[in-house]
DNA sequence: GACCAGGCACATC
DNA sequence: GATGTGCATGGT
């Protein structure tokens, strides 16, 4: 019974989003390293700061694989600045930027030919990267099916009474991995789509006027 | 001026 | 295992 609750739930949003919305085109990034840049930039960060970081790196010609592992951690940092937290952010950009030249000799091909769980771990292991920035790597620099959830995720379930608030991330993950179709492009465009959502949620209430989704209840 | 934003690692209990 | 804290800027 809860498991078709969820199923239908899960749907029936996605619908709605969908139509209010419409598609995404997510990430907002164009090459891997923008994404996987951004993933790591944006953590507990808003967005807007990180294209601001973004844009002081493409200004600069620094965003690329090559030059990124050649800049000094100092430079790195001052470029990124705008977004927060930029020595230490930095460093983890370093720490990726370091695994994929030693795995994968910086080859953005020989990553996508690993399977998901593997390259999951992988990512794991490294010293900044966590299940959010990870699975955002995974599923929109790479492709690979797994869904990103994260604050907004959270909030939209648990605001839904999908979910109790404090849930763990793997066990909300396994409820969008396991009622929804298995597409990358669902993933995507789901997760997506949840983030619009939530830019547009009242802060004071958790389901205002306007929102798509009120009808749902 | 307080609070928040698409986390993560680490210390402590 | 749960909870607290540092990391730091820019927008509201």
């Amino acid at each position: 019974m809860r498991k078709n609750n969820l199923r239908l739930f899960l749907k029936q949003a996605y619908c709605r989003l969908y139509q209010c919305f419409g598609p995404q085109h997510w990430w907002p990034g164009e090459t891997q390293i923008e994404i996987m840049v951004g993933a790591v930039l944006t953590q507990n960060t808003n967005w807007r700061n990180v294209e601001s970081a973004i844009l002081q790196l493409k200004q600069d010609q620094q965003l690329s694989f090559r030059k990124l592992i050649d800049i000094s951690p100092e430079k790195l940092a001052e470029l990124i600045k705008p977004s927060g937290f930029f020595r230490l952010k930095a460093q983890r950009l370093k720490n990726l930027l370091h695994f994929i030249e030693r795995e994968y000799q910086g080859q953005f091909k020989k990553m996508q030919a690993q399977p998901l769980g593997d390259l999951r771990n992988q990512l794991l292991t490294v010293k900044g990267i966590g299940l959010e920035t990870a699975d955002s790597i995974l599923l929109y620099a790479f492709g690979k099916p797994t869904f990103v959830i994260d604050a907004y995720t959270r909030r939209f379930m648990s605001r839904h009474q999908m979910v109790p608030a404090d849930i763990a991330y793997a066990p909300l993950q396994k409820i969008f991995l396991s009622h929804l179709n298995p597409d990358v492009q669902t993933f995507n465009e789901y997760h997506a789509l949840i983030v619009q959502l939530g830019k547009s949620y009242c802060r004071s209430k958790p389901l205002c006027e306007g929102c798509p989704l009120a009808p749902m209840l």
